[in-house]
DNA sequence: GACATCTTCGTACGTCGTACTAACAACGCT
DNA sequence: AGCGTTGTTAGTACGACGTACGAAGATGTC
């Protein structure tokens, strides 16, 4: 009996319920992810991530309508990976509102592509999780609803700010760079400050030279203490101003 | 002698020193950014801003040698429009840092395609001068070069964070609304609520009309007075961090 | 086997940015 | 007046892009 279909052992055989499709959107985002990651948004095209899974392009369309759905699927990836996991929720509302708010950070700092291009993407499922997070935060508080949500808006709008002005600069301030970008927008402040017409901006850095001063300017902390002591600023004005409570740290 | 050249008239005959090209930088950008405004940045090609110039496409390449360097132009336009006129310019810091910030938010708020699309654009002048009056705003205080900078950056990254996400959000929140995109984000949102597994988005926004739970969790607020709330947060956390005097009012 | 349906993907169209190159125009020379 | 130089405009063409259309292959049910 062991005649035409040797194939048909279970282990060739696919599963029951099969005509399963070869992909899953999962396995799409990620990829996509990955090519972002690696060469930045600009090289995540539909026939990229096609070939990059050994694909026609045209069959990522049977997964996703549009491009813009594959970058929502991206979207949505990301944001997995600023929730705060189960039992890493700290009980006061300061420390958790930290918590999460440099988690995000980190991570869009360590997905600088995100901040230019999933910004249009609409809401998924983990960001709803974000949210939600974020109101379990404040749940010890008794903040009215308009408040709570303020709050939070104005933690999101300060790390996204942040974050954004932050990719933006990190290799700006690097030294050991002499590539022409840099070194021509360095020149062209120093030409500017040279004319005279900044003379608050001169004062601020100097003569000296470039990355001396942006290091002297940008002052002893990393440009990740730089956002925590931000955000501190903006918490402890929140609690002045709702009389909430410190942590006692 | 009114000879052959009639039209060697003073008047028809161009200035000597001519030779001069027939458009300018200027030009080139407020054309674009009249595309932008009315038809969203997507809609600024080279094909489209020189056709609107009756120019050939490879016109604009006289002027610019790539498309980001016509985006760089907009983003000076804009920022020349966040600058405070001389006069206008308040003596106390914290006036003026909310006078720079309001204005750039209200700017960024009239064109908010800006925030998706001039983020790579390198600083040009109107930046520097922008920067220069956040600086000058501070003035006043005893601030040192570190602190100066990272409170100017803190109401920066306030700003844009800010206006973004509003940007986002607008029509989201409007009512007598009802495509596609934004019904279906209403819904998907609604859908998930009701999975139970957001208890506290849950009970913010309770379970009657979409709208009317949206205007409630808002509050009585304009997006604006938010924003401003919420830079008064900032700067009440700044004050109280550098010791620095609050205006009367 | 026949048929329906799920899944894959090749081709083609219209867009984009821009490299290359030719054409035209205005000036300084003689 | 003619000529070469050089500043300015623009046509053509190439290789990317997103994706509409529809054919082809694969897998399930009778």
């Amino acid at each position: 009996m062991a005649s035409a279909d040797d194939d048909a052992l279970i282990w060739t055989r696919p599963e029951p319920g099969t005509r399963r499709p070869k992909f899953n959107r999962d396995q799409i985002a990620s990829t996509a992810l990955a090519i972002a990651d690696a060469e930045g948004f600009a090289a995540v095209s539909m026939r990229r991530v096609a070939g990059e899974l050994n694909a026609g392009t045209m069959t990522l369309y049977y997964y996703v309508r549009t491009k813009d759905e594959l970058v929502a699927l991206m979207d949505n990836a990301l944001m997995a990976e600023v929730l705060i996991p189960e039992g890493e929720f700290p009980s006061h509302w300061y420390d958790a509102l930290t918590a999460i708010a440099v988690r995000t950070w980190d991570i869009l700092t360590r997905h600088p592509w995100a901040l230019h291009s999933l910004r249009n993407a609409p809401v998924g499922p983990n960001n709803m999780r974000h949210f939600e997070q974020s109101l379990a935060a404040l749940a010890g508080t008794d903040l009215d609803a308009p408040d709570k949500f303020l709050l939070i808006n104005m933690v999101d709008d300060h790390v996204h700010g942040n974050a954004l002005r932050a990719a933006e600069v990190r290799e700006a301030g690097e030294p050991a760079r002499d590539e022409s970008p840099v070194d021509a927008a360095l020149q062209f402040a120093r030409v500017q400050i040279a004319t005279g017409e900044f003379p608050h901006t001169q004062a601020l850095f100097g003569d000296g030279d470039p990355h001396e001063s942006w290091a002297r300017v940008t002052g002893p902390l990393s440009e990740r203490d730089r956002f925590r002591a931000g955000l501190a600023t903006l918490l402890r004005g929140a609690a002045d101003r709702w009389k909430l409570t410190l942590p006692d740290a």
